[in-house]
DNA sequence: CAGGGTCGTGGAAACGATTACACGCGGATT
DNA sequence: AATCCGCGTGTAATCGTTTCCACGACCCTG
């Protein structure tokens, strides 16, 4: 492939010069700009992004460690990050960690590697991780939804989700539930532990028991909701309502529910934190507490951003909302 | 950060030495390895892939660009790629072209730059586009699940899907459908026109009437399936029948469905392209047709590293499913 | 008309790795 | 004893850019 060189040597300039108009510098003569253009375009010429990066000191490129892809919530962040970045002027390499810490350090490790300019990472449980380590060594990085506790330097934007919570104990109150269960997160993940929590709080706010069996503890995944549900349903006296603290979980439920002839809500109600476009078509369309995932991804983006570019990141917090449907109850 | 002769400063050797036991080089006295992986371990050393790739003119990078990240059909073919790259050494970068061929142009020059190994695409419309002329440029590319005509240098990894598509007419004919309707994909792109044509073809089998107000040209996306779906169902004699030729504009006929207070299969039996988990909670179930789309992953980057080392790279063709479920009728 | 700016351009030194080549040393071969 | 070979290591060129500095031409000012 041409490089620079051959440009220079085809428009009879150095390639100072063309670097100069590859870079839009202004002191370039206009007809050696148009020289130069002419050549850049007769060669096909592409500027070799690994050799300015390696001159520049930066990539232009930003890094996000999800936890799980096939996760719509994560889905839908990714593409907001991603539209941010963009407009940032930045690209974003994407990194699956299917909720396994040795896959996230790996893709943490490439990542670094590579020399992105700065770090995404929504972080899956074990903090002995490498995300540990990296955050302190001056990477910028910021946590979004998830976070690690004990790692001060680095910003987080997240959503609270805890007067959601409430609202939702509160609706599932009002509709006659008392026996509340709860399929909880990692208890090693923030959001996991978040959420139980608030949970357990708006319980005892109504005085309502919380008993150990009515919590299990899945990973994020359908397949642990699903099993949670079947321990749950297996109880001798199974819970009214069960709250799947993501989406996917509470597909697992779902499926739990469905397969044992039982349906939602007369038998058992049903509620997911994270809203995604499919619950508005399941049968029933199901409750859930939506996040503003793109307000998240941006406002991710735009901290890195600042981090990266030497201002003051500040840490984000939005609320998320509670949307009513069938699955609860009238 | 630390770099290659702080290494060998602190280990008492040359850089190249270094650089030797960085790349399992077998000609190091055990110890002298030792020494340095001592001092790359004291240092915190990270070996800087840029003046790597710089100088072995490789990135162990693939591109994949596709055409709508929040598609749970492109996000599980984003799974399957990252995983088998990964098995391969390769990272991915992802670029998300929104179905809009002036992003995916964005995508493929900044992945270009970026001196990715090899590039796969799902190509939306457009064919006048920069993928075009990069096909024929010498850089490693395949087509996945959609393609170019007139790349022929370019593998296509793909499934056919006109066996399962009349399958699918066989099973609503049985059911007693008559009048039956397909809401396409973008007329430019391949898998569009497949289906519609294999759609078609399987009525006229069947000497059913294929009317062209029973055709309507979506773009992949929910809205489209929406407004193509309240087109039919304004028509005198509405459809009995919608093929929907991918999930998302399912999606979409099923609002417009629903919000006209219509029920399926009663009223209007719907049928998609694309199965995805999602698809066995709605209300019906939707009977879909289904991709193997891990195989579709994992053939289109092992076609991919086949090129970038110089094998000789093949296409290869899928058959994809019908899973009858409720909402075609019994 | 001398001195000082500005402007457009070119020469060459980085950036941080990989790797061809050379070298010195000890053991085996003749 | 001379030669050769292979092993472990170091020196330095190289990859394709950006960018600092220098330089000549020109214009302005005093």
């Amino acid at each position: 492939m041409a490089g620079i060189k051959d440009v220079a040597a085809r428009a009879r300039v150095s390639v100072a010069t063309v670097s100069r108009v590859l870079n839009g510098h202004p002191a370039v003569r206009p007809g050696t700009r148009e020289r130069v253009r002419a050549a850049i375009d007769e060669l096909g010429y592409r500027p070799n992004g690994v050799a300015r990066s390696l001159r520049t000191d930066h990539t232009s490129t930003l890094g996000l460690v999800v936890s799980d892809v096939l996760n719509p919530f994560f889905t839908a962040l990714a593409r907001a990050v991603e539209d941010e970045a963009r407009a940032h002027g930045y690209s974003v390499v994407f990194g699956n960690a299917d909720e396994q810490s040795a896959l996230q350090d790996h893709h943490v490790r490439t990542l670094l590697e590579r020399r992105i300019d700065g770090l995404l990472v929504s972080p899956t449980a074990d903090s002995a991780s490498l995300v540990t380590e990296v955050a302190g060594s001056g990477v910028p990085m910021v946590f979004v939804d998830r976070w690690i506790a004990g790692c001060p330097r680095v910003p987080v934007v997240r959503t609270d989700g805890r007067a959601a919570i409430a609202a939702l104990v509160d609706h599932l109150h009002r509709l006659g539930h008392r026996r509340l269960a709860v399929i909880t997160g990692p208890a090693t993940t923030t959001t996991g532990n978040e959420r139980a929590e608030a949970f357990l709080g708006a319980l005892a706010a109504h005085g309502l028991p919380a008993p150990a069996h009515y919590r299990e503890e899945g990973d994020f995944q359908a397949g642990s909701g699903r099993r949670a549900t079947a321990r749950f349903l297996d109880l001798p006296e199974p819970p009214e309502a069960i709250f799947a603290t993501d989406n996917l979980m509470a597909l697992g439920a779902m499926d739990e529910i469905r397969a044992r002839g039982l349906r939602v809500p007369d038998d058992v109600a049903l509620a997911a934190f994270d809203d995604i476009p499919w619950f508005l078509h399941t049968d029933p369309p199901v409750t859930a507490i939506a996040q503003p995932t793109e307000a998240l991804g941006h406002g991710a983006v735009r901290a890195l951003v600042d981090l990266i570019e030497g201002r003051p990141a500040t840490s984000l917090t939005l609320t998320a909302d509670l949307v009513p449907r069938r699955s609860c109850g009238e």
